[in-house]
DNA sequence: TGCATCTGTTCGCTATCGCCGAACAGTAAC
DNA sequence: GTTACTGTTCGGCGATAGCGAACAGATGCA
């Protein structure tokens, strides 16, 4: 717990790090968290009692667990992109065509989050899951994005954000990346060859309003064993271009 | 904002008494939020810099909204139970069947919430969504779920939530209730006829474990102009009854 | 263009209330 | 039945959350 911005309200600080201890340590007690942050036990026991008296934790077996009140947040926060209820069935589809995993993407301060993911009857297990965030310029959904965002807003992700390097097959390199990006421009889909996860790739493209917006982007993962093998690189990209498409007419008319 | 129970963290109710003020106003600026609790300013503007900063509402049009953060928490929590990704193409595939409504809850704290909900082709548009929570006592997925509890918890929900009336053809009245629980444990499925509104109906079954447990429930909706005319009760109710049978051994093997 | 009126932000001051530590009370373990 | 954990409660101190006023941008209207 280091000094922090003034005017922030530390209390708030302290019961959303809690909560997010309380979610990636899979469930956690009073003493856990007191323990976990160097707090003494009342205080670990004032933040657990109030959140768990407005239902935002539960008691499951004696430790605090994460409650389904958040999922009305979460939806309610994913209803604003209007893109969700138009995305989920062409997603499916192709998880289904394809028997590869299928993710729909937004971007939300620079960090690309899963709104949905879907997964066919060959689909290999990734870190990827719903509301998981990913870098943009190492997945084929954010160079999908950004792509497509005005030249300014990709230099000011180059500048604020950068390009950490992920595997040895992530482009570091701006320029290069500028390159890469003129690309996707080109080519109307974006390629990740093993740049965030050794082994791991997809094809992405962007998902656009009519009038060229970029709202957020769709991708198959297919992984290194398959490709070339089985699975037609060619044709993939097209399917997923044609669901972007569809998505945009969905969105349209809603 | 009343005295509220000692040992409780005032602040900490303050920031989620505003975020979800900040939900169901479909975004808020920091005058909207201090005129709504009657706070000053600086008050409104520590809380809504502190979650902004934490990235847990955003900045959209000047508008504070929910963030995409809560999806994160929200999948946590419904992934605790097992019934997701086992219910999810049971419940799509039942909503293409049939047309209708067809949506999955479990129950939190004797209140039932959908984690998951999806629309077959003529479904008609109702309040519910993911994340969203409902009586148990006057719907399908409800009375499903309590007909499958051990009886103690059953007359404990009885004297601590109680039977309130939310249509004219709500059972409101506890020995009819239990007579209606009763019917549907010996009938395995459960029916809400405008129990909860006006017009809509329900068919529901529960999900079980393999001891018997009751983890959940599935329902279809259906709206009161379509019943007796163009669906099959019995058909119906036979096809969510497989389908709570699939989901059943779909979470067991998995 | 200028004035008016919104918005959000910053800054001390004060009283509140969040935090601590110790004592207490349950509960599981052996 | 004793031990060693849990979680809970209770004063007391001191940090800090909240206030109000003053400031600063943004927007709109004439």
């Amino acid at each position: 717990m280091t000094a922090s911005s003034p005017g922030q309200i530390q209390s708030v600080q302290t019961t959303f790090a809690i909560l997010e201890y309380i979610r990636d340590s899979e469930g956690a007690g009073v003493t856990d968290v007191a323990d976990a942050f160097s707090v003494s036990k009342s205080t670990a026991h004032g933040h657990l009692s109030t959140l768990a008296s407005l239902g935002y934790i539960v008691d499951v077996d004696g430790k605090y667990r994460i409650g389904l009140q958040f999922l009305e947040f979460g939806h309610h926060a994913r209803s604003r992109y209007n893109l969700y209820e138009a995305a989920k069935p062409e997603a499916d589809q192709l998880a289904q065509l394809t028997g590869e995993r299928c993710q729909i993407m937004v971007v939300e301060d620079f960090r690309g989050v899963y709104i949905y993911q879907t997964a066919g009857e060959q689909a290999v297990q990734t870190d990827s899951h719903i509301g998981g965030t990913v870098d943009l310029h190492c997945t084929a959904v954010g160079k999908s994005y950004l792509a497509y965002l005005p030249d300014n807003e990709l230099e000011a992700y180059l500048e604020q954000v950068g390009l950490d390097e992920r595997t040895k097959h992530t482009i570091t390199d701006p320029e290069k990346f500028r390159e890469e990006i003129e690309r996707v421009r080109e080519q109307g889909y974006a390629r990740n060859l093993e740049e965030r996860i050794e082994g791991m790739n997809a094809f992405g493209a962007p998902i656009l309003t009519e009038d060229g917006e970029v709202l957020g982007a769709i991708s198959v993962s297919v992984p290194t064993t398959r490709i070339d093998d089985s699975v037609d690189e060619n044709e993939l990209v097209e399917q997923i271009r044609r669901s972007a498409r569809v998505i945009t007419i969905r969105t349209t008319y809603s």
